[in-house]
DNA sequence: CTTGGAATGTCAACAAGGCTGACGTATCTT
DNA sequence: AAGATACGTCAGCCTTGTTGACATTCCAAG
């Protein structure tokens, strides 16, 4: 079955299409990144301020641990990030009930304002970019980014929404 | 035109849809450089190494001032970068005959067979993703990269094959 | 031929945000 | 009672970005 199409196939992945992939990626990641980062400039904020945000408002009372699995970096990276958006009143951390060792991580309103105004940033050009594609280069590019994922992260990927139903 | 099929649009670009984008794009960029992160962690490089050589390999004989605007980053700290490249015979800087101010990049052999061990890694797990999704999965994934470009960085994206004529 | 400005390099200082290692405390589990 | 887990924190290091200041070299315009 592969090699029913490998002509095709070889046509289509030459080292220079894949390096054109690699280029776009790059490129892109950077427009991705540049709205919410002007915002963060004006503040002491930076890109890990925007992630962690992100993920606490995307998973109202996720714990530490899990949100460091959805980030992957280090407990004392993340804690100097949630430390000061804790102190500056943006999180809100609470002792677990069930398990009173977890801290669950919200958003205050304040909080929320922030990351409402860098998702909507963000979103803006992803909203432009996929009108401009249109649905099914849409349809393409979340299969492709999806196929580029680490196992792990795939998994975390599907996870962040499966609790939705 | 665009009211045309707004409905269609309306129901496509919900807030949901595109937090699931930004998402896929965050989770896929870290697979994205996982590969060669992990090879540039064995030696004293990062990934600002990374994208010298790359790009450097790309247009042989570019100058200093052309790289800089490519990375998007300061003079000094790529000067940084590209110091430590020259210095360890990876990179070598020839002054220009044309305009003996510019100084032009190219790669040595060593530098050559890094960037070539860094590059397949990156390409083989881009190739699988493009494999895996296929080639109009593929074409959508450009598509939607280009459009969430700056339109300087897409000037720069396809300026930098121009010269393959 | 002089001079302005462009291209480059370099020094210094600083900040964000990764990392490792070590340690402490509270709490749950066995 | 002992061990594992969740979290926080101190200290120190690295990469990679930033500003600002300054020197050099050289092209090009006047």
């Amino acid at each position: 079955m592969a090699e029913a199409h490998s002509g095709e196939n070889l046509l289509f992945l030459t080292d220079e299409q894949l390096r054109q992939g690699i280029e776009a990626m790059f490129f892109a990641y950077r427009g991705f990144t540049a709205d919410p980062d002007r915002i963060l400039a004006t503040m002491a904020y930076g890109r890990a301020h925007h992630r962690a945000l992100h993920f606490i408002a995307r998973r109202p009372g996720t714990t530490v641990n899990n949100l460091l699995g959805i980030l992957g970096v280090t407990k004392q990276s993340l804690n100097r990030v949630l430390r000061t958006l804790i102190e500056d009143g943006l999180v809100e951390s609470q002792q677990g009930k069930a398990d009173r060792r977890e801290r669950h991580l919200t958003l205050t309103d304040k909080g929320r304002s922030l990351e409402q105004s860098l998702s909507d940033a963000q979103r803006a050009r992803m909203r432009a970019a996929y009108r401009k594609a249109g649905p099914e280069a849409v349809a393409g590019f979340r299969q492709v980014l999806e196929a580029m994922m680490d196992p792990e992260m795939r998994r975390k990927y599907h996870a962040i929404r499966e609790a939705d139903t």
